[in-house]
DNA sequence: TTGTAGGCGTTATCAC
DNA sequence: GTGATAACGCCTACAA
């Protein structure tokens, strides 16, 4: 059953009594074939239920519309939100897309750009993993003639075309807000440096509070805690402290405000009179909290679409000297209970 | 830069002055070739930057070492889940993922399946559209040598492996749980029932009720409210009757759920006391909405798993009549405040 | 152990 | 408008 053998375009021509190369004309442009053979050929393509076959189309071409994707993880609504929107455009022109996820880890994402390489696929889109060392591996799938976009979480120093949220920007405003709602000390929940994004919006906080003339506390500023739990944790050590904050950022993620959350209201605290909670990512269940925590929305399905328009628009043409574009997103403040002192 | 050439087998033999068969065989088996010019090929493939050919590799064995999935959303929790899952497995077997959504639509689903057959993938992986018609994209598929495995959508008239939840006993026993906690009228938010996954969620509220001696009260069943705008405007309805009911089952999701939860609320009613809540899914967020809902997990990354190992063990040989298997997957009642009405 | 030759299915480039 | 032929890059009998 396997290798059970499927009609080709030399069984359509032996049929008709006709070459295979017209066959071929007729099935792809329809050029060069008279409408009578042509409308023959896809008759008998029909009933003999012909496939093409793209691993030989693309071969021969020598190219291969396909696109591949490396995320950390795919179910990640980010992630899965991005793809989506991808997916939305790609469908449209014809493109396929294979989709690898490096679970965080380098060595995985250095095999899945390889493999990708292997496929000949036209274009690599990644948002690198938390461990990421270097870019060899990417310079290699340039170097192979593929296109390469970098989304969201990007090597710096890579010189590709990048489409990116504007995390400082974003941050400053969500620790203005916190500023303005009359929050004296603000802790700031951080997750790992090397990650372009959380530096990024760690200096979205310092802005912010240089901005506005406050100090900058280094007690109430949290490495790592980019989970429920790990925002939990650090949480619980804040509370603790004897001067402890009147306000969390938890820059990484909108779980890591879930456990602020959690922690806050087991401790008695009121959220947002005695202590104010600002996530990141504006994940579902953040309207639903209660009380409803306040977020930045990234916008991710229309990052994936513009990231797909961005290759088609920009990179598909074969200009040698294309200068990398970088586009960049403006996420959303969007402010909910938590952080709404004098509204309650 | 697009058609720029890259290194084939027979640069690295013509640099060494050998055959390209000896280097094929070098860089896959290793087998009849001294490990002294094994060692040089190998050698001067890294230095070349050689990549293999995945695309003329595949046609000349006549095989893709690729699998196709087909989804009506990617960025649904539970399918990006199941996804995850299956590229966790087909990654160690050296695998790639080819991904589609066919977004509810049928039209694009065969679309997306001729797809999938055209890149010779060596298996469907699938759950069904929401408008599905008939199966004929997916028995050419079959016809083709392609493995075809349905997954929690699916349709039943055709022979293929499946793997489900066990809809009917969960929503059973969810439904058993309702009347154990003493609620007397128990609403139903039924899905589409061309879909079987709805179809068995109905049937295990039905047998529930029949079970324990209660009346089916069709006025308590209510279409298509799947989506949490249509969960909310059933539940409006069903709460303004002469004679409301005391508890909704919404068998679509948990977000039909969460409609039910806004409606209550709105409502004045208190949940559970008055009105008992159960969702389907186990969203993140059900557990932390208040009350917390009561609702049903699907083992949705294992499940995955489950489909790619179904793969690799059961249909990877070139065994002509293999039996379809089907495999079903019990989910878990998970028992949470909107439905324990004597614990508050 | 190594080289030769043919073919996977398609498309591009010639002729006619 | 149609046919013959070569080539995309790789693999694999078979021969040497």
């Amino acid at each position: 059953m396997k290798n059970q053998k499927r009609t080709t375009i030399y069984d359509i021509a032996k049929k008709l009594n006709i070459n295979a190369s017209s066959v071929s004309r007729a099935l792809t442009n329809g050029m060069n074939v008279s409408e009578a053979t042509r409308q023959l050929i896809v008759k008998t393509a029909k009933e003999l239920n012909y496939k093409q076959n793209s691993l030989a189309s693309n071969l021969r071409k020598g190219q291969n519309q396909t696109i591949g994707v490396v995320v950390p993880r795919i179910n990640q609504n980010f992630f899965a939100d991005v793809i989506a929107g991808i997916e939305e455009v790609t469908y449209q022109e014809g493109y396929n897309l294979i989709i690898c996820q490096s679970n965080e880890s380098y060595e995985r994402e250095v095999k899945c750009v390889n493999t990708l390489i292997n496929q000949h696929v036209s274009c690599i889109i990644i948002s690198i993993s938390a461990d990421f060392e270097d870019g060899q591996h990417l310079k290699n799938a340039m170097d192979q003639g593929i296109r390469l976009i970098q989304f969201d979480r990007v090597a710096d120093n890579l010189d590709t075309f990048k489409v990116l949220n504007d995390n400082e920007q974003a941050s400053e405003e969500a620790v203005s807000h916190l500023i303005a709602q009359g929050y004296k000390r603000i802790a700031l929940l951080e997750g790992p440096q090397n990650l372009n994004i959380f530096k990024q919006r760690k200096a979205g906080y310092l802005a912010a509070l240089k901005k506005h003339g406050y100090p900058v506390l280094p007690e109430l500023i949290k490495e790592n805690a980019w989970t429920k739990e790990l925002g939990a944790e650090a949480t619980s050590a804040l509370l603790n402290l004897p001067d402890r904050p009147d306000a969390i950022f938890a820059s990484t993620s909108d779980f890591s405000a879930l456990g602020v959350l959690e922690v806050a209201t087991k401790m008695g605290l009121n959220v947002p009179n005695e202590l104010g909670v600002c996530g990141y990512s504006n994940e579902a269940f953040t309207e639903i909290t209660s009380p409803s925590i306040t977020t930045i929305d990234q916008y991710s399905m229309s990052m994936g679409k513009t990231i797909a328009n961005l290759y088609f628009q920009n990179m598909l043409s074969d200009q040698v000297n294309v200068v990398p574009k970088i586009v960049s997103i403006k996420p959303k403040l969007i402010i909910r209970s938590s952080t709404q002192r004098y509204s309650i």
